[in-house]
RNA sequence: GGGCUGAUAGCUCAGCGGGCUUCAGAGCACACGCUUGAUAAGCGUGAGGUCGGCGGUUCGAAUCCUCCUCGGCCCA
């Protein structure tokens, strides 16, 4: 017996420093300091300037609390495609943005006054502000520091917020744009107001208790001379206070109208035997019975539609009340209740006013800020409209109006504050005329056909909405965000227009904030001409959608960037919001759209589909995602998403993202191994690789044409799998598996083995490349494993250009074909392994179909199979292989034993070592 | 109730100008085996789906149509 030397030592094994584990949660912190360190960002823009530019515009976010995972999922995916831009050598600057006004943060303000026991409304409305302004910092540097641990790289110090001075006089600009080019107008419009308060209320002020109501039903007689002449059209109201505001009536087009004659009453009933009253079909036993109509018959059934044209009284009429009240179409007109027939009061109720301003009828302003009716108002002048339902209704029984009455419990908005019930009221409110000369919808719709949506659903969407959407109302009562400064001249009731007024209050807003309005005269603005008694100053506020629709304008245009932006990226809920108040804004000034093209996503749901609430207890968080698994296998998770749909995540996803990663991180793992000591000398040329590897190289090419392919449509879907599949399948499976003899055994200098770390290099320079963007910090760790440098990043590198000639289509194809023949000796071999006939497939020779020899040569399939021989014949077979087992590449060959000196080796591995011992000798 | 959108193996996704290369694919997870020179790794094989449900168009549908169920965004 002889001892077989251990030639461990003598194969070529992977040797790397980079682990196999990720320990992401230690490991990227540390790696944000040294980016911060070597000043990363600075460097990447310096890198980049003079390029062509590549310009996503922020939509900034609510500085309100921590971030969620939808905010982790916008953020990462425009990190991910501006990372990808810049990789591609496009000059791609990051302006993070926040949206730092508006009514949470009041209220949030206000709760910390309740703790401290401060009466909000005896602060002054400085110190208010002052007070939001510091709350909105707090958590604009808190989420700051989240989106960075989240690897979101980026121009933080120069972030832009819209209550920076800067943001606050140009979007006072933008209003003032809007007062000059004429579209802005104040009008009246609907509010929730409180009348003990005597404050417009914002949804989120109301709060819903159980309140009983009187109800009416009361007869509006038809005009004109048709066959319903002198019928009465009956409608049904809970608010009874809100009849004097009446000015139209509504119907269902859809629903049948029963005109009802009135046979027999009950006693005590209201309604009159002989009279005609047009009902809808489906409640006429309802109203019967609440009307005491003992008998009675259906005269005729009318179409909804049909309805169309008719006019009828005020109840009231001849008492101040001579408006006619004509019948309109709404689809909102159900037959749930009352008598399908809805009373319409375009000041007390939205659809009521969205309605009535769609037929051009006219808000009358009949009920004061604390809660009285109007002067001018007929008949109950001067009274409070809680306590008017007694006399509304005995008004209208003397005139002969009313058919029944009743009360009824039901659920009634509050005052969130008072407690006390609030009323819809007209109020004046400014706007901005979708239709006027200025054809900002029509602009709008012109620009939505122009612009690229991805996907392209997104088109439709907004195009419905701002089709359909009515005049843009911008102001809102409140003390938080910046105001709209116009003044009114009190003569005429008309917004001032003077360039100059608008340049001195935009100068002020540049210097001290939008805070000047409130802390300076008046005569500051209006100048030494106007006299500040002539003019009511406007204190309120512009919407905060107003805000976010100019950042384009402060943003992006006012710092010299690219005008309009590439793409705007946010989640579908912003097709009505900041993408519909951008384009808006933008085309009301502008004449266009600020954005080319707009990628929208989904919504994040749990594992079930089901949306996140802290109820239902499947909330994941972006933070303990970072704490436990690191901040890269979220950004896995991003990409392996069809982020165009909504998308799941939750605990199994997430382990599932983990064990995506640990493939694609040893396959990194494995590259820095076998590539330990790569010289460039060792380089060969394509044209002189075996076609192995020149079918890696095609495959390269292919998923660079891919990738191309994304930057230029913004579709990322699905590269990031196939990425993760050419990894999988492609390299561990077939490639890696096959190249490690030759990798392992062949002597260092032969070619096969300077071809394939040829191949190992341009593989890890495309890989790192490509998964930076995704893998941030992964992909920097395996850069500097293989160039190690104080302050080198493959953040600084370039997608590798690929030649022309590595893309070999017939080569791919016939691959393709040596990969099924492929797959039938591995399950022969399984086979054979199943009958103990081998173990591993290197104990195996191969007996492969005559019609494969077409495809590779006899070694050439020994290769590739990784058997240890293989021949042709009538049908495919498995043998176990006859020699001995090289002990150096365990290859099973009948020359093993033969070579002197080796005889526990083959040829090619005798020839391997015969030199290394030779070495060992003379060193000893 | 309306607009838009979705429902394919346990999970993430392909396939959806109908049949022909896929009426069912891939990766991951799972089971079993191999390897022990990527080893808290690697390779192979296998088992998973009546393509949400009922019906229709067609010689033929996961793929087209109606309706229903369940989900999402935005409204009402």
């Amino acid at each position: 017996m002889t001892d077989t030397p251990d030639y461990r030592s003598t194969v070529f094994l992977p040797a790397t420093p980079f682990p196999m584990r990720g320990d992401l949660p230690k490991r990227e912190p540390d790696l944000l300091a040294r980016w911060n360190r070597i000043g990363l960002w600075d460097r990447t823009r310096a890198a980049m300037a003079g390029r062509p530019a590549f310009v996503l515009h922020d939509g900034p976010i609510y500085s309100n609390g921590h971030l969620h995972i939808g905010h982790a999922l916008n953020r990462i995916l425009k990190d991910v495609v501006m990372r990808a831009h810049r990789m591609a050598g496009e000059n791609v600057d990051y302006i993070p943005g926040w949206d730092t006004h508006g009514l949470p943060i009041e209220w949030k303000v206000e709760e910390e006054y309740r703790k401290s026991g401060r009466d909000k409304d005896a602060v002054p409305v400085l110190d208010f502000r002052d007070e939001c302004r510091r709350y909105s910092a707090h958590w604009l540097a808190v989420q700051t520091e989240e989106f960075q641990r989240l690897g979101v790289i980026g121009g933080w110090a120069g972030r832009y917020a819209t209550m920076d001075f800067g943001s606050e006089a140009a979007i006072a600009g933008e209003i003032c744009k809007f007062l000059l080019n004429g579209a802005l107008y104040r009008g009246l419009r609907p509010v929730m107001w409180s009348p003990v308060e005597k404050t417009a209320l914002a949804e989120a002020e109301i709060e819903y208790h159980d309140r009983t109501s009187d109800t009416v039903f009361a007869r509006f007689p038809v005009l004109g001379t048709g066959p319903l002449a002198g019928a009465s059209a009956v409608i049904w109201t809970t608010t009874v206070w809100t009849l004097p505001g009446n000015r139209a009536l509504a119907y269902g087009p859809e629903i049948d109208y029963a005109l009802v004659h009135v046979d027999s009453v009950a006693e005590g009933s209201l309604a009159r035997p002989g009279e005609r009253l047009l009902i809808a079909l489906a409640l006429v036993p309802q109203v019967c019975a609440a009307a005491g109509i003992a008998t009675h018959h259906v005269a005729h059934v009318y179409k909804g539609t049909e309805l169309a044209g008719l006019v009828c009284a005020h109840p009231l009429r001849g008492q101040g009340y001579d408006h006619d009240a004509p019948l309109l179409a709404a689809d909102y007109v159900t037959t749930d209740q009352g008598t399908g027939l809805v009373h319409t009061a375009p000041a007390h109720g939205e659809e009521d006013f969205l309605l009535s301003r769609a037929h051009g009828i006219e808000v009358p302003e009949a009920v004061g800020p604390d809660g009285t009716y109007a002067d001018w108002v007929p008949l109950f002048a001067g009274l409070h409209v809680f306590k008017a339902a007694a006399p509304v209704a005995a008004a209208l029984e003397a005139a002969g109006g009313l058919l029944a009455r009743g009360t009824l419990l039901h659920s009634y908005p509050h005052s969130w504050r008072s407690k006390a019930p609030v009323i819809y009221r007209a109020t004046p409110q400014w706007f901005i005329r979708m239709d006027g000369p200025e054809a900002i919808r029509a602009k709008a719709l012109e620009e939505i056909a122009r612009v690229a949506f991805v996907p392209e659903a997104g088109r439709t969407r907004l195009a419905s909405m701002v089709a359909g959407r009515p005049d843009w109302c911008i102001s809102r009562q409140r003390a938080w965000g910046v105001p709209i400064p116009v003044f009114v001249e009190r003569r005429t009731g008309e917004p001032l227009r003077d360039p100059a007024v608008v340049s001195r209050i935009t100068d002020a807003f540049e210097q001290e904030g939008a805070d000047a309005w409130y802390s300076s005269p008046p005569s500051r603005f209006l100048g030494n001409n106007r006299d500040p008694d002539a003019y009511e100053q406007v204190m309120d506020i512009v919407d905060v959608w107003f805000e976010s629709g100019s950042t384009h304008a402060f943003a992006l245009e006012a710092r010299g960037g690219p005008w309009p932006a590439d793409l705007y990226l946010e989640g579908s809920d912003q097709h009505r919001g900041w993408f519909q108040t951008s384009l808006l804004e933008a085309v009301g000034t502008r004449g266009r759209a600020p954005f080319k093209a707009v990628l929208t996503h989904g919504f994040v749901l749990d594992e079930n589909g089901r949306k996140m609430s802290k109820s239902l207890g499947n909330v994941t968080a972006p933070q303990e995602v970072t704490d436990k698994l690191g901040a890269d296998i979220l950004r896995l998770w991003v990409v392996n998403s069809d982020v165009s749909e909504d998308l799941r995540i939750g605990p199994e996803i997430l382990k599932q993202q983990a064990e995506l990663y640990r493939r694609l991180r040893n396959t990194l793992r494995w590259l820095l191994g076998s590539l330990d000591g790569f010289k460039e000398n060792e380089r060969v040329p394509e044209a002189a690789m075996p076609e192995l590897e020149r079918w890696v190289l095609h495959r390269l090419a292919e998923l660079d044409r891919r990738v191309r392919g994304a930057l230029a449509s913004h579709d990322w879907t699905g590269v990031y799998p196939e990425i993760h599949a050419f990894c999988s399948s492609d390299l561990s499976a077939f490639y890696f598996d096959v190249r490690k003899d030759a990798l392992y055994c062949d002597p260092a200098d032969s070619p096969r083995r300077r071809a394939a770390r040829t191949v190992l290099d341009h593989l890890h320079r495309c890989l790192t490349a490509w998964l930076a963007p995704v893998l941030c910090f992964t992909a920097e760790e395996a850069w500097l494993a293989r160039f190690p440098s104080e302050d080198g990043s493959v953040h600084l590198q370039q997608f590798p250009p690929i030649p022309a000639g590595w893309h070999d289509a017939a080569l791919g194809a016939r691959w393709a074909k040596i990969r099924e023949a492929r797959g039938a000796v591995t399950a022969a071999l399984e086979a054979a392994r199943l009958e103990k006939l081998i173990g591993a497939s290197l104990q195996a020779t191969v007996t492969l179909p005559q019609a494969d020899a077409k495809l590779l040569d006899a070694d050439g399939w020994a290769e590739v199979a990784i058997v240890s021989g293989a021949g042709f014949g009538d049908a495919l077979a498995v043998h176990r292989a006859p020699g001995g087992k090289c002990a150096r590449c365990w290859r099973v060959l009948t020359e093993v034993g033969q070579q002197p000196g080796h005889p526990a080796l083959c040829v090619r591995c005798a020839g391997a070592v015969g030199p290394l011992a030779c070495d060992q000798a003379a060193a000893e």
